[in-house]
DNA sequence: ACACATCCTACTTAAATAGTAGAATTCTAA
DNA sequence: TTAGAATTCTACTATTTAAGTAGGATGTGT
């Protein structure tokens, strides 16, 4: 049995990899993209695209020109999965009655409060939640 | 804060919100499509699509002709959420390393056992599927 | 100055969702 | 047996989103 309504971008999985394998690094220099971009099988541009938007909420950090690149701006310990998923999934497409923070009505529901979709739909967004509140970067490059 | 891999598509969405009103129902005779399409604000094409796969997929059943229209194959209670939306929504747009029954390798996953991204999408998956299971269409219309 | 690497904006392409059109089929009731 | 009411079915169109690309601007160390 498959349920696909869990879904993540390949935006999204991207990040995750390549911030797992930043986590995996013992260096203290900077990653340049395009290692990553060729150790992860990724999109050099994407990438670029992509790590930029996790430098801008904070989870990464960078250097410019030469030996520059991309590293952890936490300690693995540090980030949260809800970090990651937050700055790269965007509100789009999403089930917009369910959503705290973006909360929109929906233009066909009739009344709210007894909604049935909006009812199950919290309980998945809570569960959810949980198990990316409750995982962090080094837990996902630990456990086997 | 709010996350938005957990997503539903309209199509799933409008499913869900038809059986509700069917469920509600106490008639005996079958209601037509055009009134649960105007009572919960549901283009009536597309509607008729949804419960034409509802119906193949033994939730619903339908009568023809004068007098007809569609309702229930079981009571409220035997239908789970599992049988909606492994109906309605398809294969598509999810993480098929993740997925049981429609697996595929990642393309771009270098080494599959030791995948972040695998391993943190299978206990969402896991969570997920235990409150679609667990939720009937009964459950819907009763809890408050 | 020069090479290197990130930063940034705008564009293109491909795919999926959402919705539409129209006719065929089936059933009921008068 | 005929008219009408309802589902059934196929194919098409439009819209939106994700995914990926191009190319130059900006900053940095040697």
């Amino acid at each position: 049995m498959c349920i696909f309504v869990v879904m993540l971008s390949k935006k999204t999985k991207y990040g995750i990899k390549a911030l797992t394998y930043l986590a995996k690094q013992n260096r203290e220099c900077p990653v340049q993209i395009s290692e990553i971009s060729a150790q992860e099988n990724i999109s050099l541009k994407f990438l670029e695209r992509i790590l930029l938007e996790l430098r801008k909420s904070g989870v990464l950090d960078s250097k410019k020109g030469k030996g520059g690149g991309y590293f952890l701006a936490k300690t693995p310990q540090d980030i949260a999965m809800t970090d990651v998923i937050r700055t790269l999934e965007g509100p789009i497409a999403m089930v917009p009655c369910v959503s705290l923070n973006f909360y929109e009505k929906c233009d066909d529901c009739v009344d709210e409060k007894t909604c049935a979709v909006s009812k199950l739909m919290i309980q998945v967004r809570d569960k959810t939640l949980e198990v990316f509140r409750n995982t962090s970067l080094q837990d996902l490059i630990s456990f086997t």
